[in-house]
DNA sequence: TATAAATTTAACCCTTGAGTCAAATTTATT
DNA sequence: AATAAATTTGACTCAAGGGTTAAATTTATA
């Protein structure tokens, strides 16, 4: 019985095709929260397994390999990355559109136990490009709002890559720090950072 | 022949201790850089040796093993953090002493050859322990200088922590995305950085 | 030139963990 | 009740890589 999914059995409980497919994603997520957590090297499929209070054969049954775990972890936070950056908001300027943008990334990362990984060199080298070329779509598409945010006078001058570098560290960076459970609320952080980061960019 | 080691015959060359330490010391930056491109356990000994030109018998006759490499590599990155955070600067408020010791931070990250690395749970426990301590030391010391800056007026109010958990993950990005043959210049993403930074939490 | 240090060679052992598999068993679906 | 899906058990293979070692060789020091 897997730990993370209490609403599986809600979510067209008779369709096996569609408890198969919530349950791989419960597991690519738990998988994920492990390796933020220790790293993946440091975490055996065993491991992922028994957290899951499943056996490694059963994990097989939801998943091809290790690579593919890893790499679908990647997936999914640049799936929810992409639907955010979808929402076009009209009217605002570039640093209120990011400012949103950024603040549903943390939000998003706090909240719905995905996990954003930095680790791309464990990936199987075919995997690993792809994950690159997806993060390198996302970044361009940040950087793009940074310079309108620059043509319409919301964002100070600077080179926008290391405006952009500068943030998105901070939000990589979260996924190793924080804790659910622990002291700081998702939207806190959400509401802090996103302040923090659109006062280091803003127009004076 | 260690390749990192441009210097070493020029630094007391007969002195067969202080060559060895240099030595060692170059293995262990060699090794952090490594690391930081690849991975901890992307990374085997036999590639920080031969990319040094080296044999891993050789590797073994300047380190002990593979934890202590990596422990190593922490430790010198906090001594020189430490170092950087002893420059008592008289007559500054706590937004300006963080920017300058931002900027050394960035400095010293892109021109020493010295990597912060953030794989912390690769490390034996013990010595994980001795590195979290450490970085919680850190970490509070540059606490207590935002919380300075609050009290003098030059930092805005909110969490200090969330303040510093914030750009300290650029710095720890930092080391992912910089190249040091690469399209930016250290000096430059220093300057730019801190300002960032210093816009981020500067008392409006 | 004699000695000690630095390094190579080339083997070797050992552990960990990924991945597999077949047979049995439980659980859900019809 | 019959069938298919989900999961367990437990054993197994295999490769990678950390770490060791002894003997030979090169290099530096005195």
């Amino acid at each position: 019985m897997v730990y993370l999914i209490m609403d599986i059995n809600v979510k067209e409980p008779f369709n096996r095709d569609r408890q198969f497919a919530l349950k791989r994603q419960a597991v690519i997520r738990a998988a994920g929260l492990d390796f933020c957590k220790r790293g993946y090297h440091n975490t055996s499929m065993t491991d992922i397994a028994s957290n899951l209070g499943l056996t490694k054969a059963a994990l097989y049954y939801y998943v091809k390999n290790k690579d593919e775990v890893l790499f679908e972890c990647h997936q999914q936070a640049y799936d929810a990355m992409d639907i955010l950056l979808e929402k076009k908001l009209v009217g605002k300027n570039g640093l209120e559109q990011l400012g949103v943008l950024y603040c549903d990334f943390v939000r998003m990362l706090t909240a719905s136990g995905i996990s954003l990984l930095t680790d791309v060199n464990s990936l199987s080298e075919g995997n690993k490009i792809k994950v690159l070329k997806r993060r390198g779509k996302i970044e361009r598409k940040i950087i793009k709002l940074v310079k309108q945010g620059q043509s319409d006078g919301s964002i100070r001058e600077g080179d926008p890559r290391l405006h952009v570098f500068f943030f998105m560290g901070a939000l990589n960076w979260l996924n190793a720090w924080y804790d659910n459970s622990g002291h700081f609320k998702g939207d806190d952080i959400a509401l802090h950072f996103a302040t923090q980061m659109r006062l280091g960019i803003a127009a004076a």
